[in-house]
This record gives structure tokens, C-alpha cells and sequence, in this order.
DNA sequence: TCAACAAATATTACATACACTTTTGCCGCT
DNA sequence: AGCGGCAAAAGTGTATGTAATATTTGTTGA
């Protein structure tokens, strides 16, 4: 068992979080299970972890239990944590509760209404996105940037719901490691095309407070990007003969 | 300040959970959160807390940690943690989050069927209703038993839906301080058997294979359920002048 | 060759000491 | 009195040692 793989990813930065090392160690050891550099089911060694990391094993120890709650990682007593495992279809699972949870957030916005500034930041998403996708085709890079037009848009409605333990849940389902949606860019213009309509719609909806139809189209939207996921998935394990329970990280 | 309330409720007990006092100090301050002997807002304090349980602060941390993972207290650097607060706004919404969720779970049960042990646990729960609703008013004690006949049916479906994060996230739901369901009883008899009989049709819909039907039947019916609740608290607020933030809990 | 057991090793659980930060409260000043 | 600043106290963050538990390794006997 040469279990010394992975862990090596972790560099001992003194991470971005001033004051904080736990934190620090949480982000640090967090990114490493999203982008899968850490296998699934494997157990995580605390000592070993405090020595790549440069640090005692307190703060380690407090990131994992940090972890643990956020449901990225499995603790079994006296046997320390273990990095989660997300079959594919827990990984489609998560988007139809997503889905479920982000309709329910759009209610809620479209209930209590947005503040200028969240119209703002949405009609600016909403623009940009027009723009991109007005000559037809992607170039590179384009859809690292409709990406961030796409969090812009969630994100802001999403603060519009003004629920605290709703913003939690979908983050907690955004955190799903390999669909985590940053490993997913390989979709096409009229995927990203149709989804940004869905957008406008949505906004529309959420302007006129017509709740229950906010809702409706949001889940009807997340339902579409869990298709593509599905379809993304089912042809790339078509074309490289490996297992199909999504392993590996997906091509950036 | 004497700060000193509460806390006194903790006692150094050995804990129920064999070979781990983390667990077992996270279930106890746990216990003394939702049952409202430890105010929202309030900060808790390691030493003091490590003193009445009559463990080190390690362990202490550990539970912390965990809650704060639960969503049950709030965490700020060098600030150590505090009892989350709850308004009523907050406590409503977990009920109609709630609502979507399980909606989402009657789904996936319908989808993926029941196991011969889960029909079996469900119809013994809707029979056992069945026969305590029969005399047409209730007796000291009823309202307790129909809780747990509630709790099983919406447990088993849950367990059929064979999704850990929606469970996880399920569970939260139920987490709230004050409105953890075990506080309220003061239902009425009618409210009851419409939600027995809700069960029913639930029930049936799954058996049936009708995913979205059963869906939207148990978002209703966990949906009124909240109405029941807010009408209950609105009713006792208006009947005790305190505020109206449901900072107390609720009568037994 | 394999199973069962025991010693050795590895790893987690807990306690505690020290470092650093925040809070408290006192004192002198205006 | 009210305010600013400094020092003491309290509280959290981290490191590390020890105890308890799990896992591995090695040995023995069938």
C-alpha cells in the first residue's frame, strides 16, 4: 500500500487565512479533496498531515472535525476521517436536491424582493451574458467566464432569499467533490445559450414577484444542468474505458 | 452578567456514548441548546464548559466544532462559539426548506421502492394511527405516541429514499432549537387525523410509483404543518405578552 | 497453506502547558 | 462625569506528551 500518494499535494504555505492556522489547514485540506487530489474512502493521518502541512496536529485535527460537519468527510471513532465517498449517483442525487433547494430560494427572493444593489448585480450578470454569447460561438476561455456571469447570477439570488441555512445547504451541494462545477467546462453554446434564457426568465419572474413560477423555472433550470452533467459523464466514461463510478477528477 | 444560567444544567454525567467523550459532550450540549437552557447568542465558554462536564477542553473543542458543523452554533476566530440565533423568520423557513426536502425524498422513494422491512415499519405506523385516531378525541399521553407513529413514517420514507446528504440536511431541519417537533404537541385532534391521513395518501402514491405526485402530496403536507405551527405561535405570543421573538421554549 | 493468537507498531483520544488575542477594568486626564 | 490608554485578567489558539485503541506483523500449530 504506497498510501503516500495525494498528500503530497499539500504544501506547507502559510495559506491565506491570517491568525487562523485551523482555518487555513481547512481550506487547504478542502481544496485537495474537491479537485480529488485525495482519493475518495481514503483515511486521512493526522500526524502526517501536521507534518506536510507544518503544523501541530491541534489545528489539523480541527480542520478535519470542521470537515466532517460540512459533509466532506466520514469520522469513525478511534479510527480517525476518511474522505467521503460520492458514487455517481449521489453526485445526481445532489443536483435534483439542489435543484429543490436553489427553487425554493428563488420563492423566497421573488417574495421579498431584491435590493438595487442585487438588481444591479443581476442585470449586470444578465448583460454580460448576452454579450458573450451574441457572436455564436465560444473562443478559449469564454466559458471560464460565463461561469463566473453564472455564480454572479446564483450567488445574488440566493443572498435575495435571505436564509441563512438555505445558502448553507446549496453550498454544502456545490461542494460535492468532482461535480463540484468548476471541473465541469466542457459544455456547448446552446447548452450555455439555453441556460442563460433560463436566467432571464427566472429574473423576470423573481421582478414580478410571481413566486411559485420563480420557483418552478429554477428547479426546472438546476434539473437541466444535472442533464448535461448526466450526459457529460455517461459519454466520457463511454470514451475512456475506466470505471464508471466517477473516480478520477474530470478534465479541467 | 451573570452569565452563569444554563450552563448549570450540564452535568458531568459519563455520557451515554461508551469510549468517546467527545461524542458524548456534544450530545449533551447539544441537548441543552434545543431544549433552550443555554440562550441563542450566548457565548460558551471552553473552560467553564470542560469545568461542569468535568473533561479537558480537548474534547470540548471536538463538540464544538461538530455543532457548529450541525449548524447549531456560530464560530468566530478568537471569539470561540455562540448559540446560533433562531428568529421566528428562520425557524418558518426551515419548515417550508423542510418541506421541499422531504417532498424530494417521497420522490426518490417512489422512484426507487420500498424494501418488504420498510412497507412492513410504514403500515404498522399508519394501522397504529389509524386505531389511536378512531375514538375521535385524544387522552393524556396520545399526542406523545402519535410523535413517535409521525416520526416512523416520515423516518422510513426517508430511509427509502437512500440519500445520505438528503437525510443529513433532513435532519437539520429537525435540529432547530425551539421548533424541534418533541416542543410542540399543542395540536388538535382534527389537525392530527388530516396528517394521519395525509400518511395515507402519501403512502399510497409511493406504493403506487408515482414520483411527483408523491412529492407534492408530502411538500403539502409538511407545509401545513408549518401553518399549524405558526398559528400555534402567533396564539401564544399573543397570549403571554413577551416578545414575540420566541426566545423561550416551548411548553412541554 | 491457512487460521488464530500475541507482540509490536501505528494512530487516535485526551490532558495540559504555553502563546497569543480579546476583554475587562482601572487610572489619569480633560 | 466622560474618555483614552494601559495593564491585568480571561479566553481562545497551538504544540506536545501520554494514555487508550486500532492495525499490522510475526509466530505457532494444525
Amino acid at each position: 500500500m504506497t498510501d503516500q500518494t495525494g498528500q503530497a499535494i499539500l504544501e506547507p504555505t502559510g495559506g491565506s487565512r491570517a491568525g487562523n492556522r485551523a482555518l487555513s489547514v481547512m481550506d487547504q485540506i478542502r481544496e485537495a479533496v474537491l479537485n480529488g487530489s485525495v482519493a475518495a474512502g481514503k483515511r486521512l493521518n493526522e500526524v502526517r498531515l501536521s507534518r506536510t502541512l507544518a503544523v501541530s496536529r491541534t489545528p489539523v485535527r480541527a480542520a478535519l472535525q470542521a470537515l466532517a460537519g460540512e459533509g466532506l468527510l466520514d469520522y469513525a471513532p478511534n479510527r480517525g476521517f476518511t474522505v467521503r465517498e460520492f458514487p455517481l449517483d449521489a453526485i445526481v442525487d445532489a443536483y435534483e436536491i439542489r435543484a429543490s433547494l436553489e427553487g425554493v430560494a428563488a420563492r423566497f427572493a421573488a417574495e421579498r424582493g431584491l435590493s438595487p444593489d442585487e438588481k444591479a448585480t443581476i442585470e449586470r450578470s444578465l448583460g454580460a451574458g448576452d454579450r458573450l454569447l451574441e457572436r455564436g460561438s465560444f473562443e478559449a476561455g469564454d466559458l471560464t467566464i460565463y461561469r463566473e456571469i453564472n455564480g454572479d447570477f446564483h450567488d445574488t439570488l440566493l443572498a435575495a432569499a435571505r436564509n441563512r441555512m438555505l445558502a448553507e445547504m446549496i453550498r454544502i451541494c456545490h461542494h460535492v467533490p468532482v461535480s463540484s462545477s468548476r471541473n465541469i467546462v466542457a459544455f456547448e453554446h446552446r447548452d450555455v445559450r439555453r441556460r442563460h434564457d433560463d436566467h432571464h426568465r427566472i429574473y423576470e419572474a423573481v421582478i414580478a414577484r410571481e413566486p411559485w413560477r420563480a420557483e418552478m423555472l429554477m428547479r426546472e433550470h438546476v434539473s437541466s444542468v444535472k442533464a448535461s452533467l448526466v450526459k457529460f459523464l455517461t459519454e466520457r466514461s463511454r470514451d475512456n474505458e475506466t470505471d464508471a463510478a466517477a473516480a478520477g477528477p474530470l478534465p479541467g
